[in-house]
DNA sequence: TTTAATCTTAATTTAATCTTAATTTAATAC
DNA sequence: GTATTAAATTAAGATTAAATTAAGATTAAA
């Protein structure tokens, strides 16, 4: 279970780190909006405690940016006491909970168990494919168990292709999710890509899992023959 | 087990005195900041029970000058009802658990339990990595049976890497765990002490340990190939 | 107070990764 | 079977991240 922390009071900050640590969960700790998008999209959270304000981007903005981004994750607000309108408007901007401050840790404790209960069958922690295994949690992929060296782009469109097992992703599909770009119709680097990955994965495999969709995109298939 | 009780008021103190030495522990029990600093600095204890309302110098005082002392010896505060703030405070000045008022005998000594298991595996353990050790008892590092002498900050930087063994962690972890810093986006300082210690630990061996992720930071992996 | 060790900053070099673009191959429609 | 189009492949240049080096600052030790 692992758990990030956005809080930029450092004496808060730091209370949580421990206390959660404690319980067994492996937290990680930021203190701005820009930090928590980057370790948000970079690594896999069982939850992400965030507080609303916050120097920059208030936690509002940050959630939002991050739901827009593909990140699912559980958030849990904490919003500072009796600020009601707060509640209202995480919830809204795609929170799964909130809590007052001061709030009781045992509460907080609760609320991410119940969370993490409740969303549990959505995160496999490993994503696979046939015998190709992704562990987000150390950022390793193994084909037949054995171990395989992606740089960050093509762990990226792996990631994202695994995520859509069975779907078709297209070029454009790609190049928003794993380059944040709009397809301008010039570029070919999502081809470009592709190719580096079926080196890396398919290449020395009977079972190719990568298949090319002509005229629509790619898509990841586990299931050969039908 | 020696356990240090600072505590005012009369009949609790007696009554956790009496409790603690029926469970085999050894107590001694005082009643102010100043006795506490002076127990705490003159012998060596495996626990301190720390009141915070006390007469003269409170509870988190007389803990951060314990800390001030490198006086490391676990503490669990005893915090009024409710005063979740005191828990935060607490905690942040350098204690290591809490309990509230009125608590139940058992849990503390549950806690304590707990407290000394985990100070114990934490400072006693050591970590390994292939043929690289490090021992935190005698602040030893051998690879390879070979004595490796690093300087205070390289140690530190080994020791998070190897307690995060098989995960990546980015420099703004490092930056945060081992120097205490928010990463303010231009030092280099963590580049340069990887470097110090790969020049150390790595430089000599065929199999190295502490591998770049590009992007994202360093991971110390054990398992080079699978 | 002097010396040595260690830490930090900054500039430079190296290397990995990304991107573009040109070429080749394969699939589909005519 | 040929033309057309999409995708695969290749390679080179650009970009960026990290490694390295060295000098100055700070701290601890003698």
């Amino acid at each position: 279970m692992r758990i990030l922390v956005v809080e930029d009071d450092k004496k808060v900050g730091r209370f949580l780190e421990k206390g959660l640590q404690e319980e067994q969960y492996a937290v990680d700790l930021c203190r701005d909006g820009a930090d928590a998008l980057y370790f948000a999209q970079t690594n896999t959270y069982d939850v992400i405690i965030l507080d609303i304000m916050l120097p920059g981007k208030d936690g509002f903005t940050i959630c939002r940016e991050m739901r827009e981004n593909s990140i699912l994750t559980p958030v849990i607000m904490l919003t500072a006491k009796d600020a009601v309108e707060d509640k209202i408007s995480g919830l809204s901007e795609g929170a799964d909970d909130y809590l007052t401050k001061p709030f009781s840790f045992e509460e907080l404790l609760a609320r991410i168990r119940a969370l993490f209960r409740r969303n549990q069958d959505y995160k496999t922690k490993v994503l696979k494919a046939g015998d190709l295994e992704m562990d987000p949690l150390r950022r390793l992929v193994t084909r037949a168990g054995k171990k395989i060296i992606l740089t960050g782009k093509e762990y990226a469109l792996l990631e994202y292709l695994l995520r859509n097992k069975g779907r078709i992703v297209t070029p454009v599909m790609i190049l928003g999710h794993v380059w944040d770009m709009d397809y301008d119709g010039t570029s070919n680097i999502v081809n470009v890509y592709i190719n580096h990955l079926r080196n890396k994965i398919d290449k020395y495999s009977s079972v190719k899992l990568i298949k090319t969709i002509r005229g629509l995109g790619y898509q990841i298939d586990e299931n050969q023959e039908i």
